[in-house]
DNA sequence: TGGCTCCCTTGACCCAGATCAAGAAACAAA
DNA sequence: TTTGTTTCTTGATCTGGGTCAAGGGAGCCA
């Protein structure tokens, strides 16, 4: 297993602090937001909480991914959130969670106890703003995959995912030699299935003709190549530029 | 046109008071944000903004329904959010607006200027909480509507949406009788299919199949009666008290 | 080194919902 | 009253993606 443990509980250090919900926060904030944190490590496929479970904590996604998704009774399943580093999990206010909670890959959390969290969010606007700021991202977020869930063909829908993952990886550590653009999906054929209402058999067969047809190229499996990402763009049916403008 | 006019420009007696943005503030700052606000009507079909227009106002919906779609090129198209009286409109720090606004009904808008709502935000907390917290809902509202669109069937999405709707309405006026619920359908058969990512037909026949099956009644094309509202639940494939658990 | 267990691929067939087409019903304007 | 126009319904047919089924490959561990 080649995983970055993450093992400085440093505030200085740490590799989101400057995209997470403690972005804004100054030197005594950090301080107090210190009292109330621990870290927490899942290995990938673990849950981390159930649909209806108490949670006694918030957190930001310090590394990996993980999932939020919605089961029916008869196992239908759709996935209606996908956490990547930075990313906020819980809500201040709520005791239960509405969501299943999987680690997708091997994930490490910050995470903070609710309570104290929620005291302290009163008190600190530059927590509240951030949050407030995430989460209409989110919501941004949320209905460009409606669009996608609702009215794009399986082809367009793959399309879109990968062009969604190769462009947040892209602001962190992507390698985007002039071989293209080049990285591991995180997600197994079911997950990706799951976050596009598609089985995972379509999906198989859409990457194979996105392959075929030498849009991408796959190293293994998992590792991806996008030799020319504007022609990506064009299978995804969006206009140019693609996507939200902000 | 049966129309009730909202002519009363004061916050004192306005119908969403208790849901809108505004809802936490104290006497004093309303008064404040009373200065930068005005009323705007739009009648039933009328765009409101186009996607990528300049927006130069945030605005909470008074009365009426608003829509947020999505289009693509070859003109496929995704409504992403549904405005009912109280919600609110825009994005504080935003220049532009990134969907297409239509009035689905007769409208009115209590607009806010952009640039002194912002100013203001930053000053008070009563407003960007009770922002976060309707943001934080709509996120909510939008994971749900992802279960929808990606794993539900065309009879399951038309019964969710008409359960939607009728609780919505429900915490509104609605009639509660022993004949049970009755609503007005704000929605046109294409909306609705818009809203559902499926085709007016498919929605139509779905409808005259729910009809025809007793689980509602229609009085005329737009109002509804649901005699047993479990029973439209059923319909739905969520569990029993179905939804999202707070 | 053989037999697990995942995860992925591919083929054959089928069906829910899309598409194409024709009208009916409601309402407004003339 | 007629004549549009918009909205809705229903029928006939087609098809993208689901379902069912079989097998391949990679990693693990006994």
């Amino acid at each position: 297993m080649t995983d970055v443990v993450f093992d400085h509980k440093d505030c200085g250090t740490c590799p989101i602090k400057h995209r997470a919900v403690c972005a804004r926060c100054e030197a005594d904030e950090l301080a107090e937001l210190d009292n109330i944190k621990y870290y927490r490590s899942y290995e990938a496929g673990q849950p981390i909480v159930w649909s209806g479970d108490r949670m006694d904590f918030v957190a930001s996604v310090v590394s990996g991914v993980a999932s939020l998704s919605q089961a029916m009774e008869d196992g239908r399943t759709q996935m209606v959130g996908l956490l990547l580093p930075s990313d906020f999990l819980g809500r201040p206010g709520r005791d239960a969670a509405p969501y299943d909670v999987v680690a997708v890959s091997n994930l490490t959390l910050c995470c903070f106890r609710r309570k104290p969290f929620e005291k302290m969010m009163t008190g600190t606007p530059h927590i509240s703003q951030r949050l407030l700021e995430m989460t209409l991202d989110e919501l941004d977020a949320a209905r460009e995959w409606m669009l996608i869930l609702g009215r794009k063909t399986a082809r367009e829908k793959i399309a879109s995912l990968l062009a969604i993952l190769a462009r947040r990886e892209s602001s962190l550590a992507l390698k985007t030699t002039e071989d293209g653009m080049v990285f591991e999906l995180p997600l197994t054929r079911e997950a990706m299935a799951d976050y596009l209402g598609l089985t995972l058999e379509t999906v198989s067969r859409q990457i194979s003709a996105l392959k075929r047809e030498g849009i991408i190229l796959l190293e293994g499996k998992r590792r991806v190549v996008i030799p020319d990402f504007d022609r990506l763009q064009m299978e995804t049916g969006d206009d140019a530029d693609g996507g939200i403008m902000v």
